[in-house]
DNA sequence: TTTAAAAGGCAATGATCAGTGCGATACTGA
DNA sequence: TCAGTATCGCACTGATCATTGCCTTTTAAA
């Protein structure tokens, strides 16, 4: 359980190599049976079936079901969303956020983000947040280079990320690009 | 699998009778392993190990881990937060919102929350907050019998809800109980 | 091309899990 | 008190899981 060390070989990381493949097709495995939603546990025989590979192969590269998801949580909620660059603080938000929602929408998504939480603990609900936090910064501060004021990363997240997650997580209502956009329009009013 | 009976059995459901003490004691042993934090999965012969019940009696009351978390989440968040009544809107939703700060800042509640949405669902997710939408109705409706304007209920669940269970959820900042009134300071101007 | 290291396939093992009859015990209502 | 019913403990069983040693294949570098 080295918790440091990648789930990516040293050697074998060629883009289309063994390795690569092999990990695409377990990763594409977990989120196929995440969606499938057959009430069926996820445990690593049954991945390493689904994605044609052997269970020993899954349980020397990964370890186990938590260090599994929070891998493919990483993968999935990295560069999945372009940050909107469109010269305005508001208009980015707005953007983000609609974009946000429509991701989350994705049925594939829900699972994913579920089961990561209740086996991967801390590690893995922040695996599924991270890139949020620093996309949200990096908007912020371009604002910032043009010399305008803004409300804090923290205060962005409350208002914004945190009704988007917890809609998803906890309620079954819809995330509309249109609710969204509400919600940045009560961060910055006028 | 009949997702509708209760867990508690028809007869025997006497406050200190054995079947209201094994409920108790399963429920226990529940969140004792999930506090406990060793990393150690959560299965039915280890909750009933812990219990000091046999395995057959869990299966049989509770069917699976998910309806046992589900049950356990349920009873956890029913009750456990005395609604304020102060007269004003601001200071009661204030006393909530730090309430439960509080409440979601126990070493015990987090671990079960993250469990119950990972292994239940939406019938676990729903488990964990169907309560405090309730409550938060409550406060608005004592507002508006007073004549006042409010805000939405879904509109206090983005502002002050939305931010308590995500912040506790998906980061490791602490909830404090001054963050938690200045949510509430943001949805209610002036 | 050759060679050493890394990763994957394969088979086997002990441990644990989910589920099932059956008899004993506890509870409810008459 | 007493009978009927529901629940629980107990002893199994088949299935699945996590893990290991050994060998083959792939990979990266000389």
């Amino acid at each position: 359980m080295s918790a440091t060390t990648s789930p990516l070989p040293r050697t074998g990381s060629r883009p289309g190599g063994r390795s690569a493949r092999i990990r695409a097709a377990v990763h594409r495995a977990v989120e196929e049976l995440l969606a499938d939603e057959t009430g069926e546990l996820l445990t690593i025989p049954v991945v390493a079936a689904r994605a044609g590979v052997h269970a020993t192969t899954v349980y020397r590269r990964w370890g186990s079901v938590g260090e599994l998801l929070t891998d493919v949580a990483t993968s999935r909620f990295s560069g999945d969303i372009v940050v909107p660059d469109t010269g305005s603080l508001r208009e980015d938000l707005e953007r983000y956020a609609s974009d946000l929602a429509k991701d989350l929408n994705d049925p594939d998504t829900l699972p994913l983000v579920r089961a990561t939480i209740g086996t991967a603990g801390e590690q893995g609900a922040s695996a599924c947040t991270r890139e949020r936090r620093q996309q949200l910064q990096a908007i912020l501060e371009r604002e910032q280079t043009r010399g305008h004021q803004t409300p804090t990363v923290e205060r962005v997240m409350d208002a914004v990320l945190a009704p988007l997650y917890y809609r998803a997580v906890f309620t079954d209502q819809a995330l509309t690009p249109e609710w969204a956009r509400t919600l940045v329009s009560h961060l910055l009013p006028d």
